[in-house]
DNA sequence: AAGTACGTCAACCGCACGCTG
DNA sequence: TCAGCGTGCGGTTGACGTACT
């Protein structure tokens, strides 16, 4: 079918940023705010596709980016979250305050990869290198793998966790009520809630996700560490059964959807369009 | 000192999805 | 219901800087 070009092309600046650009770009951006990006361009005098300058927006210009290395902290967190949610870059860079999907994309390439691969693990599949090393059925390991079906509606993420025992297989839909598969398997899990930006869980609850989410009863409902949000409990991963934290608000029990402790990085503050 | 290889990261590209008329 | 539009996302590219020979 085709699609129009986002932008006239043949009238548009590439390449790298100009001092000028960038501070037109603030200055209309602060005076108008964010969106409407395709007619942004021309509105504050720019020779630039719209997308670019959401992109170095975004990825660049914004108030709230924290520029420079990546903590230790960070770094863990990000191999678990990848463990977890894949090449999500964009979900990933949510749970990374002033972190952008697009830095958290390089640094992975650039850095974490080596970095898992010295330690022998694939940082594809988050497993050893060397399988033989370390069995499989020792070694607690989580995977998260999403892909598209066939007809696009739904959205599988199948999950298979080797702790001491336990095989989890979820498939989660994009519309609710439409996942036999998970309330048959894992009837307290509500996944598709969790995975959001974590803004959501405070200020937004209301307001439906675009990645498929649901508001109905995120905010309400109890928060459940990682492993018991996959529907295992008792893993090594799973940090409320120890402590008999099920159910609660999160502020009781101090984990967001992934488990990750709040407070230990603070949410991200802007706001997620 | 010069040339080459490698690493990093900003930016681009194409696709998919949600919204709207 | 469907097509077009706007936006967001993930993969890839290419310019630039640094390390190595």
């Amino acid at each position: 079918m085709g699609r129009s070009p986002c932008c006239e092309k043949a009238h548009t600046n590439k390449g790298a940023w100009t001092k000028e650009e960038d501070d037109r770009l603030i200055a209309y951006i602060r005076a108008h705010g964010e969106g409407c990006w395709r007619s942004l361009p021309k509105a504050a005098g720019l020779l630039r596709c719209g997308k670019s300058c959401r992109l170095r927006w975004i990825n660049y210009l914004r108030p709230d980016l924290k520029r420079g290395n990546f903590t230790e902290e960070e770094d863990e967190l990000i191999i678990k979250l990848h463990g977890l949610l894949g090449n999500k870059w964009s979900l990933i860079a949510g749970r990374l305050p002033g972190r952008t999907d697009n830095e958290i994309k390089n640094y992975w390439n650039t850095h974490i990869r080596r970095k898992l691969l010295s330690r022998g693990i694939d940082p594809t599949t988050h497993r050893p290198i060397n399988e033989a090393a370390v069995p499989a059925s020792q070694e607690s390991i989580t995977t998260i793998s999403f892909s598209a079906t066939s007809n696009s509606k739904e959205e599988k993420i199948t999950t298979t966790t080797t702790t001491t025992a336990a095989d989890v297989n979820l498939i989660i839909s994009k519309e609710e009520n439409k996942s036999p598969a998970r309330s048959e398997r894992c009837p307290d899990l509500n996944l598709d809630l969790r995975i959001s930006p974590p803004s959501y869980n405070h200020h937004q609850a209301a307001e439906p996700l675009k990645t498929g989410g649901r508001s109905s009863s995120s905010s309400s409902s109890g928060t459940l560490c990682f492993a018991c949000s996959l529907g295992v409990q008792n893993s090594k991963e799973c940090s409320c059964s120890s402590n008999g934290i099920i159910s609660g608000s999160s502020s009781n029990s101090g984990y967001d959807f992934l488990g990750l402790k709040t407070g230990v990085l603070d949410y991200r503050s802007l706001e997620m369009k």
